[in-house]
DNA sequence: AATCCGTGGAT
DNA sequence: TATCCAAGGAT
């Protein structure tokens, strides 16, 4: 490994000028920059925008302030903190990890990158983001911020899903990473890719760095980076069962443990509203008495589109001597506690506060 | 290497 | 309205 000139290049000296005038200082895990709320926030970051973490970081460690007390919670408990934000591999995954902290590691993070990297859920990019900003030590990272930004500045072409193009900006990126200040130069290139080098209609004219950009020396700001090709999304489609008994509970079960939606509590799903009668009876022990057809709606993935026909079903409970686990009737009172997918909690709290307003509103 | 894994903001 | 894609990682 040959020696390095770990002094700041130019690029970081004027991106680190920059942040002490422009950058982003009072985000919520920055006060206090504890290791446990670098991590937990950048994990919440992955694939998120901060304005959607800041309610659920909050939230979070007010609920779960350290990894021990993480590492002790209920996963149900995890993932009701997590529901709506998508992703939810990155709970199960937090909170694996936070036991494996507990176990091996007295409860904290480790400071190694091999150990961090180790964890579940924890990736190269995370794990230098949380040495970088947790413990001031020199790693680099590369997010969607920076990729964008030194696929700019150096002029690399092609797709950033690209192997090759990968070992290209990590390349970048680990060269000019300073050895001084790196917690503030990892948040200050964020924080560049994320207000000035946005992704359509970057505010060159604002930038620190713009001398010595590529993209905006040869006129390539709008074609760099280069886009990941298009595909055409699959539509599936799925019938989702609102089931209650005569006290108004509703049926929900637990998903499996892999695929979408993995250990999440969600309705029951048929084929269509015709099936849905006989899976009723047959694999819930359910009579339904009525039913109504709700409005059909559609739910996008990354990956593809789900076509959702939801159906209210009145039903009356046929004894059974054991109830499968994983199956389980929830009052309105439990079920925003659980972790439920967003569009069946939305659908859910829906179907409740309409029934709610019915009453005085006839009154 | 390619696919899977959520949701919502921005355009 | 449809599409892209965010502080990516696991398999």
């Amino acid at each position: 490994m040959p020696e390095r000139d770990l002094r700041p290049d130019p690029f970081a000296r004027d991106l680190l000028a920059w942040f002490d005038r422009h950058g982003r200082k009072d985000l919520p895990w920055q006060h206090p920059r504890s290791p446990y709320r670098v991590w937990l926030s950048e994990v919440m970051l992955q694939q998120t925008q901060v304005r959607t973490v800041i309610a659920y970081f909050e939230r979070f460690v007010a609920a779960l302030p350290t990894p021990a007390a993480l590492a002790g919670a209920p996963l149900d408990r995890v993932l009701a903190l997590w529901s709506g934000l998508g992703y939810y591999s990155r709970a199960r995954h937090l909170h694996r990890a936070a036991q494996i902290c507990v176990a091996q590691h007295a409860g904290e993070l480790p400071r190694d990158f091999a150990a961090l990297a180790a964890l579940p859920g924890i990736g190269r990019s995370t794990a230098g983001a949380i040495l970088a900003q947790a413990f001031g030590l020199r790693y680099p990272i590369l997010d969607g911020n920076v990729r964008r930004v030194l696929a700019r500045w150096h002029g690399v072409r092609g797709w950033p899903g690209e192997s090759a193009v990968q070992r290209v900006l990590w390349a970048h990126a680990d060269a000019h990473t300073p050895g001084e200040r790196v917690a503030d130069y990892t948040q200050a290139i964020m924080d560049l890719g994320a207000t000035v080098c946005v992704r359509s209609r970057p505010l060159c004219a604002a930038c620190p760095v713009a001398r010595g950009c590529v993209a905006l020396r040869e006129g390539l700001t709008a074609e760099l980076p280069t886009p990941k090709p298009s595909r055409d999304l699959p539509t599936r489609d799925t019938t989702m069962l609102i089931v209650r008994d005569s006290d108004g509970r509703v049926l929900l079960e637990r998903r499996p443990p892999a695929g979408i939606w993995a250990a999440l509590w969600s309705l029951p799903e048929t084929a269509d509203a015709v099936s849905a009668r006989d899976v009723l009876r047959e694999r819930y022990g359910v009579r339904a008495e009525s039913s109504a057809a709700l409005a059909a709606f559609v739910h996008s993935f990354s990956h593809y589109h789900l076509r959702v026909t939801p159906l209210a079903v009145t039903a009356t409970r046929i004894p059974r001597v054991a109830d499968d686990t994983g199956r389980a009737w929830y009052s309105r009172d439990e079920w925003p506690a659980l972790g439920l997918p967003a569009p069946v909690r939305r659908l859910l709290h829906t179907v409740f506060e309409d029934e709610r307003c019915q009453e005085p509103c006839t009154a």
